[in-house]
DNA sequence: GTCTATACTACGATAGAC
DNA sequence: GTCTATCGTAGTATAGAC
């Protein structure tokens, strides 16, 4: 039975990962050792790297975890009866956003600019992000505004890589501000109504 | 002659920190160590720790060196004979950053997400950074949109909040991305119209 | 698979001569 | 102020018992 070994070795993988994704918060990714992530699993230094080859592999994991939840967040505001317009989407998506979530999502950046798998990490779930958005834009616009299916995608297009920018200020306020002053719906409806 | 000396002092200390930067670019802060800024700055240990306590020291000048360019970069966008509408504004500002430069201002936000003394660096910077921004909005409403300076300072106040957003969202993508995308500009300038 | 113990390296910072 | 040399430590990864 394979397959619940294997399922048993994802579960400790995930353990190591949540583990790790605290330490990161705190000391932010450089400055965790393995020997803070031990401490914060409960397991050992054997048993780590009986499940990550390095260090590196484990920030790599931890990163694209982060990430992957975030995408899931994107998922479940999208979803829903009628689709939701751009601004209540980004609202949405906003409140979902924990700050330590937001930190490790900043940390990630940092690396991504000296690390080429983390770099190809973050990029590739910013356009899935954006895809995403994209997707749920055009179902707003042919919905909501009565736009044909083509001309819909190609508004959606540009509306989605704007929001995927207030997205990423707001990642960037939510993560240092004390608090992070809310998005600002105007400027999204004014390009949203400009764009329908 | 203490001028003489403070002059000189501050000439090696910016030697050290150019330096510094550099290695950042090419290996993150926190995986540059001492001796690979003591090797780039042509300098030795015992040099650098005259003028410098300590390697954290070392980072959150270099941080400050940076996001202090950034906003001479904005004066200068600013500066001249009628204010640049928002649009105007946002592109020089855009074509006046290097991709070294965003990426030592990634690898900045990471490490504020966990230094106190980085967070505070950054985000009084972010503040300066929008304060001018609204000044020179403010300007361009008063002058190109003939608007009373009193709601062209309210006005300009929303206007600088969605440009720091926007520049944000542009200092990841020239960090990160091959070819970043150059910023839209319907999206500024429908926000800019819908508070004009 | 998981543990303890440890080998090996790299780093930050200092001492002391000049 | 600047150098060379070095001290102490902390970190990654591995070895070997269980």
């Amino acid at each position: 039975m394979p397959k619940l070994t294997d399922a048993r070795r994802e579960l400790r993988r995930d353990q190591i990962i949540q583990a790790a994704v605290r330490c990161f918060v705190r000391n932010g990714m450089d400055r965790t050792s393995v020997a803070d992530i031990t401490a914060e699993s409960g397991l050992s230094a054997g048993s780590i790297y009986a499940h990550y080859r390095s260090k590196a592999e484990i920030v790599q994991a931890a990163a694209q975890d982060v990430l992957e939840r975030r995408l899931r967040t994107l998922t479940a505001a999208a979803d829903g009866a009628q689709p939701p317009s751009p601004a209540e989407l980004i609202t949405r998506l906003a409140a979902g956003v924990e700050r330590d979530e937001a930190r490790v999502g900043l940390q990630a950046w940092g690396e991504a600019t000296t690390d080429p798998v983390i770099r190809d990490i973050v990029t590739d779930m910013t356009d899935r992000f954006r895809d995403q958005l994209q997707v749920s834009c055009a179902a707003w616009l042919v919905a909501a505004r009565g736009r044909e299916p083509g001309e819909a995608r190609a508004g959606a297009a540009i509306l989605a890589s704007h929001l995927v920018d207030v997205y990423l200020a707001f990642l960037f306020r939510r993560a240092l501000l004390d608090e992070a002053a809310p998005i600002d719906l105007r400027a999204i409806t004014a390009f949203a109504d400009a764009v329908a």
